[in-house]
DNA sequence: CCCTCTATCTCGGAT
DNA sequence: ATCCGAGGTAGAGGG
């Protein structure tokens, strides 16, 4: 009994082996999502071997063949094989169910026996075009300042990370284009004022010991406060667009090598 | 519009929002199995961050709150959140059904926002008491044999792994009780008289170099001619079954600072 | 094909 | 709590 034809579900339940089988070989043939709860032994040969005594699993076949044997509990599937693997559904001597997935190198077969069915669940239908950002964190923001100080000021030189005065630290002491000394602090949020005072402190802390010091703050945003604080202290914001700048760091790690080529002949340094 | 109340798996779909809401609810509740296949937004926020826009995606929370994010490609799961989360439902000012689950330490938030839910699924009576037992390949069988040496032949000592002959290398090189020199050849699997004769080969080869030496033949089983053969060549063999000696290795690992002393009050050493 | 490095790694064990 | 190591790690990137 097929329970429902939407647009992009099927169910199959409360059917005979021959009509579950149909319906399951006909999503393998048409790599379609195909899920399956039921009752099975799972075993596995390959880099290692294991076997899976009968319980109740979720077992998961996705539209490039990707396959997850999942218990009730647990993150990790109890088994799996990864994408590009071929998935045949057979009927064993026992008259069982097999679902046998091979992965052609390494050499690993993996092999799920189903003792009951309860539920078959076809994704005929499932489209997923939505992009998917991964941010960054604000170790990964100082990374890329670190490599790419002009994306914060001109000519701006970076002299020491994690940069000691007294008993704190400041992300970043650098120089300006003029040589002049700048301390920054990097925020991976919006900054406050609480930020913008951090920074002061860190300041004052610096002319205190001499140092003609001023400060860039850079954060993902600033809040109304925290604008107009910084231009009373004289305090200099740099926004940052994550999403932006991800995407350049990313391509800036896909060829590491040539960055500061890049770099010097983007600004025709030679 | 419930499609099937078996013992095992509950089917809600082409249902309205508070009825879905309702069987979520309840499921997440009891903390049985979730499964929802739908269109949704998903963001995660703690060690990372992450937005993925729209999309079919199939979203599972297990009974121990492990949430998993599956696009309908790929092995691993896009977003996702390990066991002992709490998971909540909540409806947003869009009156959007909305997942969030959250991870205490280290706090991480992740939120799936539904704009079209296609099927929830509970599985209410999964039951999963199946052992999973994972073998060992080659190379734990031998870590076990060096740890555990009488498992081959009472009193036996291992004197070098992997001990060069020549241009080749046997697996053990030992002393048994009596002192004398001991070739050991260990096989994940069935050994035929391939392995027989490998063995032999060395044993020929450090009697070639003026070694006293006899050798043991370790292996999951011996073919028939294996054994034939080994009896002519004097070959010792012994089987060792990967089951129960898996079982003794993993009870090994849990308290290694002991083994020596357990192994020594089973022998009444002192 | 190999190797190396990363990961919201997860998971377990020990300190 | 934190650190450390294993995993069928998978996956990306480079040679």
């Amino acid at each position: 009994m097929v329970v429902a034809g939407l647009r992009k579900i099927d169910v199959v339940m409360n059917n005979d082996v021959d009509n579950i089988a149909l319906a399951i070989k006909n999503t393998l043939d048409k790599k379609k999502v195909l899920i399956i709860i039921g009752r099975c032994r799972v075993d596995y040969e390959g880099r290692g071997r294991s076997k899976l005594e009968s319980g109740d699993r979720i077992i998961i076949v996705k539209q490039d063949g990707s396959f997850l044997v999942h218990r009730p509990m647990g993150f990790a599937p109890v088994n799996w094989q990864p994408g590009s693997t071929r998935v045949i559904l057979r009927v064993n001597n026992n008259k069982e169910l097999e679902l046998v997935s091979v992965r052609a190198s390494p050499r690993e077969v993996l092999r799920v026996v189903f003792e009951e069915i309860y539920i078959v669940i076809v994704g005929h239908g499932l489209i997923d075009t939505g992009e998917f950002i991964m941010y960054m964190d604000e170790k990964e923001l100082k990374d890329i300042i670190e490599k790419n100080p002009f994306l914060i000021e001109d000519g701006l030189r970076i002299i020491e990370r994690e940069y000691r005065i007294g008993d704190v630290y400041v992300d970043f002491y650098a120089k300006d284009v003029m040589n002049n000394d700048v301390l920054i602090e990097v925020k991976d949020e919006k900054a406050g004022v609480e930020a913008v005072a951090q920074l002061y402190k860190y300041i004052l802390e610096a002319r205190r010991r001499g140092m003609s010091v001023r400060g860039i703050l850079v954060s993902l945003g600033f809040s109304k406060d925290a604008v107009i604080l910084a231009e009373k202290l004289g305090i200099k914001r740099v926004e940052v667009n994550p999403k932006e700048i991800y995407a350049r760091y990313a391509s800036e790690k896909k060829d590491e090598g040539r960055t500061l080529e890049k770099f010097f002949s983007e600004r025709n340094i030679h």
